[in-house]
RNA sequence: GGGUGCGUAGCUCAGCGGGAGAGCACUGCCUUCACACGGCAGGGGUCACAGGUUCAAUCCCUGUCGCACCCA
């Protein structure tokens, strides 16, 4: 006997053993002999992670395509496994190390750090495959790589498919080293991609500079304009005004550019200024960059330190200042007052010097935006020239760009294609070092005059160097590391073994769906979109199902500091993994953010209870499985009914899976389960199951526990654990189970409906509904059980009668059902079918309430008739409109009248 | 500034050319033999606003306002 209610703690940790313990989760489990394949690669979490609610949604959409793949019987893979996430991980361990007073990274040294990280990882990492696992989640965990390898040894197969690719890339040209400006982390000391720069509007000032002409130039300035805007009055200058919103970097200075067009400086192009505080001598150049109408059209150009001078300093040969050091410090290149200085100080000091000297012409305040990380939010990223090794993402850009535009890949929703186009129409250079010491080393080794060789072994590169040099020298390997999504970009073929040539390759690649968040859709997906087609001649997968992000109740991004961040472990805890499973699928609609409120998880959970009471009612009624039940063969209408009910319910959730319409499939399951199956079935089957035709009785216990097993199926994607404990329930009687839930058969159920049994019990419906709500709206006691009168019923409804009365009076309390030549005397009436239905309440009856009861109706059809009239009366309409539209207004209209006559002589009867 | 998306019942959201829907919340009744994490019945919406296309617009187009996100 089941318990009055399911308790998700006690339950879930066994289910979950016995799928691990049948193997079921392992690559091919259940699979049809010759199935075609579906695979997943999960995202991969990084090491340092936590389960948060996105990951929580992502891995309930992957799960749910998995089990249903699975449960269609082909040779379903997912691949789990996770990110070694380079700048998160080595600052986690650098923290762990200042917190306990331990030596830090610089004392202890790269390969003792190093070891330190990946004992870290063996510790503490990695605590979110478990958490996946509470979710429910179905990967073959037999398989989990890493994206660093088992110890990121170099013979590492995950550490050997890198360092492939780094030297296939650079041998084909597509990889180089340049010392360019890059976004620089001062407080990491590393570049970061343009991607982890987040810019954000700061209230900032413009300060507006004199620079004075070298070389005693001076020019006439304009002062005052006239209506036109022709200067008419001038003033002579012998400097020139820069604006600029940051001071400091004046040190860095190497020029000044005005607009080629700009009359006011024409006369300036080619002679010098003289930096103040520096004294170096630098040119006045012209180039459209400077725009006339901004500030003074003159601006200052510093090409070490910002992107835009640096494009102005290549166009016009300036010379490259760089006035930092990796900790954004002032360097050697500065004049000493300002060396050592942090950048906000210098910002401070050079500002007063410039007072000082009566440079600073004014100050005005403006709104700028500033690059900062975008994990800390904190931290002002500075561009920086160094030397880096670059990917010719452009060229990588093409093959998987026109993929996606002959529809090999495609993207669910379909308008990512239009993000996607737009910024790999503008892909940057993909700057892949990263001065760190956690990550995959660059295989590049340097000779003594700093030629590279990229070779996939040391001994390569020294065989390399050999030949070049003729002789054997000491070559000296690439301090850096490489981006980790360089990593993660191999994951759909590396985790299957590539370079080597695998069974598991050859079978799994490439995969079929991706599941992501749009966040990634340029760190990763795009990334992976290139190596795949560059590496496999094959894209990596066919499809990219982008999910939205998940918010809290009023649509506000979860995050710590907010506090209004919803932990999936807790919902698991407190509703189960079941309801948040569900509570996700449901809300996911395409290409929508969901907001997240704990009382749609309660009501996922009463939907939990719900389908388990269900299935209790089943077991105390011995509704049990019985074999070779052939739902065709069924008698009553009733169950014929609910066994075509069952087909449609599960076409939905068949198509609204294969659409990746998660909520309509989830929406679905639930609306036949409680609206349908519960509500209706389980009540119309009490009298059968309680009465006396045997016959009737057997049919109805097989149909229900048919039913309720093509109901553990159809939810089973979603709600894997209560599903399976049931069907390990029910397996208990009738025929042995051949497996567990999660590798049955997805059902097929085709033609199953049957229409007149439907008509049968629409009707049925109807009338119990309808006596129900008159008794209501006349104030007859919930409890008090009425004679019904039916006038005017075809030799169908009183087939019908006589096969449902026991439903009818139990449903709708009734104590019986009698036809009559008229209506009796105080009386409420209504109108089912073509038939006229009276509730005698002999004195009890208000008339006046009646009377007001029904004239609401015959206005509610008044109106509708009125407004198919205004339509039909169009002659445009009839003219235009499609026949079957017409045609359907015309019988909406015939039974509306109808239905008006019938009303409209209860109402005379009243009288 | 550029782009994308969204404004539908008190709340969270479906629907997206021909009859306004769900869940939660709310109201009333029900200690009915699966379930009160329940049952039954109900109230509640000029589908943001203004134009346009169409026989017909919540749905398509344009604009306005508001909100969110992305990019600069």
């Amino acid at each position: 006997m089941l318990e009055k209610t399911y308790e998700p703690g006690a339950v879930e940790d066994r289910i979950y053993d016995g799928w691990l313990a049948a193997d079921a989760f392992a690559a091919g489990a259940g699979a049809r002999l010759g199935a075609e394949t579906f695979t997943i690669v999960i995202p991969p979490p990084n090491v340092t992670g936590s389960l948060h609610i996105g990951h929580a949604l992502n891995n309930t959409i992957q799960d749910i395509l998995i089990r249903y793949n699975r449960m269609l019987k082909k040779d379903v893979l997912w691949q789990p496994g996770m990110d070694h996430a380079g700048i998160a991980t080595q600052m986690i361990v650098e923290r762990q190390l200042a917190e306990r007073q331990e030596p830090g990274r610089r004392q202890m040294g790269r390969e003792k750090f190093v070891e330190r990280v990946w004992q870290w990882k063996d510790e503490s990492g990695g605590a979110i495959i478990n958490q996946l696992k509470r979710l429910g989640a179905s990967a073959d965990f037999s398989r989990e790589r890493f994206t660093m390898g088992e110890r990121g040894e170099p013979d590492d197969q995950m550490v050997r498919a890198v360092t492939k690719v780094f030297v296939e890339l650079f041998r084909r040209g597509l990889i180089y080293r340049a010392k360019r400006l890059v976004n620089w982390h001062p407080g990491l000391e590393t570049a970061i991609s343009d991607l982890e720069v987040e810019n954000l509007e700061i209230k900032g000032h413009m300060w507006h500079l004199r620079y004075p002409l070298a070389d005693g130039v001076t020019y006439e300035f304009p002062v005052a304009f006239d209506e036109d805007g022709k200067p008419v009055e001038y003033e002579t200058r012998d400097y020139i005004v820069v604006a600029t919103t940051r001071p400091e970097t004046m040190l860095g200075d190497t020029g000044v550019a005005v607009h080629p067009d700009d009359e006011r400086y024409k006369g300036l192009v080619g002679k010098f200024v003289t930096l103040p505080l520096v004294g170096r001598r630098i040119p006045i150049v012209a180039d459209a960059y400077a725009d006339p109408s901004l500030g003074s059209g003159a601006v200052k150009i510093t090409p070490a330190h910002d992107f835009n001078d640096f494009e102005v300093g290549a166009r016009n040969d300036l010379q490259q200042v760089n006035i930092f050091t990796t900790r954004a410090e002032i360097n050697d290149n500065a004049p000493e007052a300002y060396r050592g200085l942090d950048r906000f100080e210098a910002r401070k000091r050079v500002l007063a010097d410039l007072e000082a000297q009566d440079i600073l012409d004014h100050v005005e305040d403006k709104k700028i935006m500033v690059p900062h990380d975008e994990k800390s939010k904190l931290v002002v990223i500075e561009p920086f020239l160094t030397d880096q090794w670059w990917v010719k993402a452009d060229v990588l850009a093409k093959p998987a760009m026109a993929s996606v535009r002959a529809g090999r890949m495609k993207f669910v929703p379909q308008q990512y294609e239009n993000l996607f186009f737009a910024w790999m129409e503008n892909i940057k250079p993909w700057c892949v070092s990263r001065q760190l010491w956690w990550g995959h080393r660059i295989p590049a080794w340097y000779g003594p005059d700093g030629e590279a060789f990229v070779e996939e072994t040391e001994v390569a590169a020294m065989a390399a160097a050999e030949a070049r040099y003729r002789k054997p020298v000491e070559l000296r390997r690439d301090e850096d590391v490489l981006d980790t999504w360089f990593s993660s970009g191999l994951w759909p073929f590396s985790t299957l073994g590539w370079p080597e040539d695998t069974p598991e390759l050859r079978r799994y690649y490439p995969t079929d769906v991706l599941v992501t968040g749009f966040d990634i859709i340029f760190f990763w997906v795009a990334r992976m979109m290139m190596m795949g087609l560059e590496f496999m001649d094959e894209e990596p997968f066919h499809t990219v199902y982008m999910h939205a992000l998940v918010r809290d109740e009023k649509g506000q991004k979860m995050s710590k500091t907010k506090g209004n961040v919803i932990d999936p472990l807790q919902l698991i805890e407190e509703y189960g993994a079941d309801a948040t499973r569900f509570t996700l699928a449901a809300m996911a609609a395409q290409g929508r953010d969901l907001r997240l409120s704990i009382n749609r998880v309660e009501g996922y959970r009463n939907f939990v209870t719900k389908l388990w009471n269900a299935a209790r009612f089943l077991e105390m009624n011995e509704c049990r499985r019985v074999a070779g039940y052939d739902p065709r063969t069924n008698k009553l209408p009733l169950n014929r009914w609910i066994v075509g009910a069952t087909a449609r319910a599960l076409a939905a959730v068949t198509s609204g899976i294969e659409e990746f319409r998660f909520n309509e499939a989830a929406n679905s399951a639930y609306d036949f389960v409680w609206g349908t199956f519960c509500d209706w079935y389980v009540e119309f089957s009490k009298p059968v199951l309680n009465g006396a035709d045997e016959a009737a009785r057997a049919e109805t216990q097989a149909t229900a526990a048919y039913v309720l097993d093509h109901i553990l199926k159809m939810l089973h994607p979603f709600m894997p654990f209560v599903t399976e404990e049931l069907w390990g329930e029910t397996g208990k009687a009738g025929p042995v189970r051949e497996s567990q839930l999660i590798l049955a058969e997805w059902p097929q159920m085709q033609g199953l409906e049957d229409p007149q049994a439907d008509g049968e019990l629409t009707w049925l419906m109807e009338l119990i509904s309808t006596v129900r709500s008159v008794k209501t709206e006349m104030n007859v006691p919930a409890g008090a059980k009425l004679p019904l009168v039916v006038v005017g019923a075809s030799t169908e409804t009183m087939r019908r009668l006589v096969e449902s009365t026991s439903l009818i009076t139990r449903l709708a309390r009734l104590e019986a059902i009698t036809p009559m030549a008229s209506v009796p005397p105080g009386s409420a009436q209504f109108v089912v079918g073509e038939a006229t239905w009276a509730l005698p309440l002999g004195g009890v009856i208000d008339i006046d309430v009646e009377k007001t009861r029904l004239a609401k109706e015959i206005d509610k059809l008044d109106g509708e008739i009125a407004g198919i009239d205004r339509k039909l009366a169009n002659e445009q309409f009839v003219a235009k409109a499609p026949e079957e539209v017409i045609e359907e207004q015309r019988s909406r209209r015939e039974a509306a009248v109808s239905r008006r006559g019938k009303i409209a002589e209860a109402i005379a009867r009243l009288n």
